[in-house]
DNA sequence: ATTAGCACTCAATCACTTCGAGTGCTAACA
DNA sequence: TGTTAGCACTCGAAGTGATTGAGTGCTAAT
């Protein structure tokens, strides 16, 4: 493999990402290469198509870059580590003021990742391990009803209305809850589901409220461990010829909509700073003709999110990327002031 | 305005909105006024044209029912109260045994509504009045750092996590959490917020805790009024012909991205059962060959909540009015168990 | 090794025709 | 007077070549 025909395949892929049109020897020879004629960019070409780099959609039209290209394309592009999050202003730009709401932080996030990339955008909450409840409280909401809050480590689990017996007051709803707090400290919600049920069975009374704790503790388990899921810029992908069909269209469509599988399509696990996946690399057919780019930030206790972004494979890689790794800088700033603001802020403004 | 043209205009709506093709003479004196020659179908639609019930594409193309026929149709439709909902055992099907989360039933419910109807749906939390507070808890997470919980009568306020100073134990925490409930209990988020200041003067200690809270209570008064929206079947719309222009299938979803407007088009207030908006009726040039159909349904308490279908103008009205007029009872019910369990299923269960 | 030149391919475009669904009008009819 | 049959007319959709031009592969010359 020649570095002269890098350079060639190289010049083919950045013009087929700008402009989406199968490019020919002549555009080559005319805009990237102009010390070679056409017609040797055509022998290079063809050496290139028969190593694989290179699809032809028909004998008269020019080539377009394969899925092998983009890798070598994007792993020669990590590989120069010249990824620079030099968007960071702008970044910045997109945060207003003090967002300290997680849903809002990872809503804005997406949107601030669509509008700068142009392309799709999931931004997932942090979660890595699988939560360990830290606390569960029965909030008086009127004399008949609480709201039980279950805390873990990862957030918290929804609210949820239990009717509470004649007689409870809100003073013994606390100790309940300090009780049912000591009991299930440190489980994860499977564990805690097993429990309960032998707790039931130790009280006498309060009965009822406890099967209630159960119940929602069983749907925290089911649920599936993603929280909140931010997406920006669908309506992006419509806007790229390679969705004019709408068969396409539709599946993307669908597939967005259906969140669980769409986490489950970004969520990256171990320590790799960045995740490049190409047309058929990602494994789900409906987006085999997409290519998905994912990076993670991280919270001040090590908790891991992820941010991607979802384009057609001829992507602008380059600049993706370098905008993943600003937003990432972003948020495990941003989750870092919040999570431990006791160190810092509580820090300073003490006393 | 004959009886037999109003037939006529009926057989045409009829036929349009099943096939999207203009509909012309022959095919309704074929399949619906087989008694009538298709020349004098001929003369009935050109005087419907003159008054403004149909439009022609183009002179040798058949006859398209305009907004006004629409709205006449609809019209019809309501006033002969024809509205069953009478797929109530198809709805309840779609609700897993017991949900109990707001958040989900909505999300539910949102794609059931999608999918029985096959257009885009949205769900909208109820929340007629300003909500009030009723409790506020401070929990114990780590040594150094408490969640804030706020519960209003709609509902909670989301999760944020405040720092704790040294030497604040789980059991001031909720001492402190008694005060405040105490102090603000009744209050809306924006009373709120001018009382808390107060609040902190008149405490020695703490005040960092206040402030945080203070925060958390500017930013909930900030948010804006709408809970959780859940939407469902966006990729439906593409599916549908009218939609095959990508300009106006990327105008329909930017609209759909951008939750607030959405959610404000949806909400309807009044105590209307139903509104249909046809075409440039909805108000929103991005749908203006879109019609919107909203219904409301109520909870125990008076809180109103809104449940839309958006589609093209062709829309099949009777199905979906009816479905609507379902899921309306559906989610009035599900919400009066949850939100008064105490009355129902507590004396039921009680012993 | 590079390049100029040439024959060849094939999608895209355009002009042209044909086809047929549909209309409006008129005249005949019950 | 309302209904119908018939006919001329319109116009989009679909089909058919012919033309164009971007692009290739191959060969022979540099």
């Amino acid at each position: 493999m020649d570095e002269r025909k890098l350079r060639i395949l190289r010049a083919i892929i950045d013009d087929y990402i700008l402009t989406a049109v199968p490019v020919g020897s002549r555009t080559i020879s005319r805009k990237y290469e102009t010390s070679l004629s056409s017609a040797t960019i055509r022998n290079e070409m063809s050496d290139l198509e028969e190593l694989g780099y290179l699809d032809q959609p028909h004998v008269s039209a020019g080539r377009i870059p394969s899925a092998k290209a983009y890798r070598l394309y994007v792993d020669q592009l990590l590989a120069s580590g010249a990824i620079r999050s030099d968007t960071e202003e702008s970044i910045r730009h997109y945060f207003s003021s003090h967002l300290r709401q997680m849903e809002r932080v990872i809503d804005e996030a997406a949107k601030a990742l669509s509008s700068l990339t142009g392309y799709t955008a999931v931004v997932l909450e942090p979660g890595g391990h699988e939560p360990r409840i830290r606390n569960i409280q029965l909030v008086s909401v009127s004399s008949r009803s609480a709201l039980v809050v279950i805390v873990t480590d990862a957030g918290l689990i929804r609210d949820h209305v239990v009717s509470v017996p004649r007689g409870v007051d809100p003073d013994t709803l606390y100790m309940i809850s300090q009780a049912l707090t000591e009991a299930l400290m440190g489980c994860t919600p499977s564990e805690a589901c097993d429990r309960i049920p032998i707790l039931t069975a130790r009280m006498e009374q309060n009965t009822d409220l406890l099967r209630s704790v159960g119940g929602l503790m069983t749907e925290a388990r089911d649920k599936g461990s993603h929280g909140h899921i931010g997406i920006g810029g669908v309506s992006n992908m419509l806007s790229y010829p390679e969705y004019s069909d709408m068969e396409k269209a539709r599946n993307f469509l669908s597939l967005v909509e259906t969140r669980d599988r769409l986490a489950q399509i970004i969520r990256q696990r171990g320590d790799v700073a960045f995740t490049v996946r190409i047309g058929p690399e990602t494994g789900v057919p409906e987006i085999s003709d997409c290519s998905v780019v994912t990076a993670t930030y991280t919270t001040s206790n090590g908790r891991q999110g992820t941010i991607g972004v979802i384009g057609p494979t001829r992507m602008q890689y380059s600049r993706v990327l370098s905008v993943l790794a600003g937003m990432g800088q972003q948020l495990s700033q941003l989750f870092d002031q919040q999570e431990d603001s006791n160190s810092t802020k509580g820090g300073g403004a003490r006393e």
